[in-house]
DNA sequence: TTTCATTTGTCCGTATGTATT
DNA sequence: AAATACATACGGACAAATGAA
């Protein structure tokens, strides 16, 4: 499902790389709302990163308004009405 | 391990000294493949300079291709098979 | 009720990247 | 070259919330 590699060599942060990644999958409907995107224990899993990063990246999902979480749960595609115009 | 001063007069910069210094123990195999090599705070503790020369030194031995950086972890010695003839 | 695994929240320490003064 | 600050990243630890067994 994610299968491209982060490039550790572009201007862009890791974390943002994976948050670009995530809202593709958003965006193109592949993550439907509601349904659960990948926790932060399986992006460090997927690409090879940190938790740390990987909440990094989750952050910017939700400061984009994309995602909410919840806490023990994890964190979900918010509605597209939702979504920031 | 390293234990003479640096020349503050001499042509050659300060990050130069340093990397010249940590260039020898690469060579003779004091720091082997992989090691990792005194960080920037250890530099900068070693021979009294600012983490900025740290840094200069550090990166000069990476432009040499001595040494490569992980972000987050050190920089570490590269296999003798990647240094450049 | 208790136990357990999973997930997020928080904090720590260390290291490098970047920018400013 | 130095000093400082902040961001990004890695690794580890423990707590709190959730839900299922």
């Amino acid at each position: 499902m994610f299968d491209d590699d982060l490039d550790h060599e572009s201007g862009r942060t890791l974390s943002q790389q994976i948050a670009d990644r995530i809202q593709k999958k958003i965006h193109s409907g592949d993550l439907p709302p509601d349904r659960a995107v990948p926790s932060e224990s399986q992006i460090a899993q997927i690409w090879g990163v940190s938790r740390d990063t990987a909440r990094r990246a989750t952050r910017i999902l939700v400061e984009r308004g994309l995602v909410y979480t919840v806490v023990g749960k994890g964190s979900y595609v918010r509605p597209p009405e939702e979504w920031p115009r």
